[in-house]
DNA sequence: TATTAAATAGGATTAATACGTATTTGTCAA
DNA sequence: TTGACAAATACGTATTAATCCTATTTAATA
């Protein structure tokens, strides 16, 4: 029994072909996809699983703990797979959003007044700027008004 | 002339009644509000105001550097309009977001393998959890399935 | 104070998400 | 193995957020 198996059990979710279609989805994914585009992603295989299913799934993955719900900047929800210690790098341009890994800041220390105030169970370094594709178009796009 | 007009001459920015009346409502906000409570804190003083015009106001002072949009997991675009750095706290339950400062943290340093990939405009630490007021009962809300 | 480009209001549209409900389907115990 | 039941699904509808369109107004400037 694999660990999506396990893990639903645990938690008392009943195992569906709809939910293990949207794990193998997102898992094999390399991008932070939104319900949408997973749902697009499954339909030529499964035609007949519903949006709604897509993101009532990934929500409860996400409250589970299989997955995370990332950060965005009013963005669709988007998730990400990788439940490893990470960083992010959002793109203001294209949104995209990367990952990196760095060993100097897996030593981030949390201050005391903040772990006494919230109970606290995410914690990532999240950049935002332009990514090596975006950044030559920048001047351009971020000129003009309103 | 205070800071705000001259950003926005600088930016070649009109100044107009209605985007000084966001600059205000936004900075006198502790929150990180989203356009509609903008638009909704300024109906009464300013009843003619749009929500289309609110929006826009906020993306056009996030994008001359006024103010930012902050990281959210999905929910309506956010602003802050404190630019000095800090850090955020999202809570899960409420989605309010609290801001905190440690001396320690601003010591972190962007890896290079980073620097040299993108431009980075912006770097905070986010972290998400329960706040004081949810996490007692965080135990209900983070029970049920689906 | 006349000109003009920029900005606004407000209705319409699109997109994302959530809801309501009839139906289907895993799960578990007999 | 099967029957019962709670859980999950599909899908239509509703809601909410964001954006677009365009006629009108207005701030800036000379």
């Amino acid at each position: 029994m694999d660990r999506f198996t396990r893990l639903c059990k645990a938690k008392g979710l009943k195992i569906t072909p709809q939910r293990m279609a949207v794990y193998e989805a997102l898992k094999n994914s390399k991008e932070h996809p939104s319900a949408d585009r997973i749902h697009k992603q499954l339909m030529p295989t499964f035609p007949s699983i519903s949006l709604d299913t897509v993101n009532r799934t990934l929500i409860t993955f996400a409250r589970i703990g299989i997955i995370n719900v990332v950060e965005g900047q009013g963005d669709p929800r988007r998730f990400d797979p990788n439940r490893e210690d990470h960083h992010h790098f959002y793109c203001l341009s294209c949104t995209k959003i990367f990952d990196f890994h760095d060993p100097d800041l897996e030593q981030i220390r949390i201050p005391d007044q903040v772990t006494r105030m919230f109970t606290i169970t995410g914690k990532r370094l999240c950049l935002s700027g332009y990514c090596n594709e975006c950044r030559h178009q920048k001047a351009e796009t971020a000129a003009p008004a309103n």
